[in-house]
DNA sequence: ACTTCATTCAAGCACTTACTTGAATGTAAC
DNA sequence: GTTACATTCAAGTAAGTGCTTGAATGAAGT
């Protein structure tokens, strides 16, 4: 029934899933999924040792899910195309369908309030040319520095109790972050909900955006 | 940085993975692709043994990608959704891009031949209506029996040599089979044009034919 | 209740994987 | 050439996975 070519093709697909298959190299394609990166950059943001990451790095390398390129000393990794990204976003839309635990986790993390619809980001660049929304980028400040939507304002999580009171609270507030995998939008949207304002996340994050061709902010190019 | 909510989203993530990373899991659900089956037809026809079979089944389970539900004695199983599908497709299409041994094993099942590009779903179905092309059906009998795409002839490979006289060759042949992970329409088309005709694959196989709506034949229902 | 049958469970084995540590490679600067 | 630095390789260990075997469950028919 199955010969040999048929099983050394399936061989080569699951070597596809094996490399999505560890919590490890999701933290590493999340990163790439915002702009190429560095081995060193990639461990101390997934909190790898560097020689882990870089085998994570070259397992994800054999999948064809991201390649590689010297530049002097350092060697700088990249998603190879969007399907990658499709494929990172495939696989949580399939968990947070089918799998109570995920569901169970999302709602854990709106902290008891209500998780309402995610923005479309067609939606969002529509209210954001129109000026009838706030924009918040919920990450660190290196990498909202490296690339972000034009019109937004960066905060971190802790930072977020301190600006709440300066938010127009009549104007309706979309956070975003990292993409597939990140949940400080999540986190962002429960607590400005505590406090009475009208939030919801984008959908997806900066890389699909990017993705989309839609205008991004970037520090060098 | 990755709190814990954020590690345990990403094991649930790498859980549906980990259930696509094994070539006998991708077997099993290239059958289940082509409708539902109890465990005992799914380990006869990936050659697993029951209990294996079952083992995988509930790895499966487990990651959302299938559900079961018993039927007397025996228990059913079945995808969960179409999202499934898209997962299995999109694994091939990241390794069939991306990684140069599935690229060589494709060239090899050409058998020297050239390997145009499938024809899709759409302009099958509008040729079909017009009658302007033969449509074969490269799988085993039983599952031809099962389900099959109205018009359509069921050949296998063994079989094809026989009828390849019979055919009219001035009309294109289109062939089909089960879909993301098979073969055999490859390998008919090859031989198709080794003499002489004009052979396509279709675009996928039965399971997105069926998924897009468009007419099919069964045995029961 | 007993038997039959399909499926699942449990234990054991060979094999693989993830992570750590320390050495090796290869590029750039002095 | 020597040194410094980023990355990769290699070896070792602990944990996990896939498959087999034989027993256990659970539903149907007698």
């Amino acid at each position: 029934m199955s010969n040999s070519p048929k099983a050394a093709l399936l061989d080569e697909y699951a070597l596809v899933a094996r490399a999505l298959s560890s919590p490890a190299r999701l933290l590493i394609l999340e990163q790439l999924a915002q702009g190429e990166r560095g081995v060193e950059p990639l461990a101390e943001k997934t909190g790898l040792t560097i020689a882990n990451c870089s085998q994570h790095l070259q397992h994800l390398r054999r999948a064809g899910l991201v390649t590689s390129q010297r530049a002097g000393k350092a060697v700088i990794y990249r998603l190879t195309d969007a399907e990658a990204l499709r494929l990172m976003d495939l696989l949580r839309v399939v968990a947070e369908r089918n799998l109570a635990e995920v569901e169970h986790i999302l709602r854990g993390l709106a902290g008891g309030e209500e998780r309402p619809e995610p923005v479309s980001r067609d939606a969002l660049a529509r209210r954001l040319a129109e000026g009838s929304v706030t924009l918040l980028d919920i990450r660190p400040p290196d990498e909202f520095a490296a690339a972000h939507i034009p019109g937004a304002r960066n905060a971190t999580l802790a930072e977020l109790e301190e600006i709440i009171a300066g938010l127009d609270r009549a104007t309706e507030v979309v956070a975003y972050c990292r993409g597939p995998y990140c949940i400080f939008a999540h986190q962002a949207v429960a607590a400005l909900r505590k406090h009475g304002l009208d939030a919801r996340r984008m959908e997806g994050g900066l890389p699909e955006w990017r993705e989309e061709g839609r205008p991004v902010l970037m520090s060098e190019g």
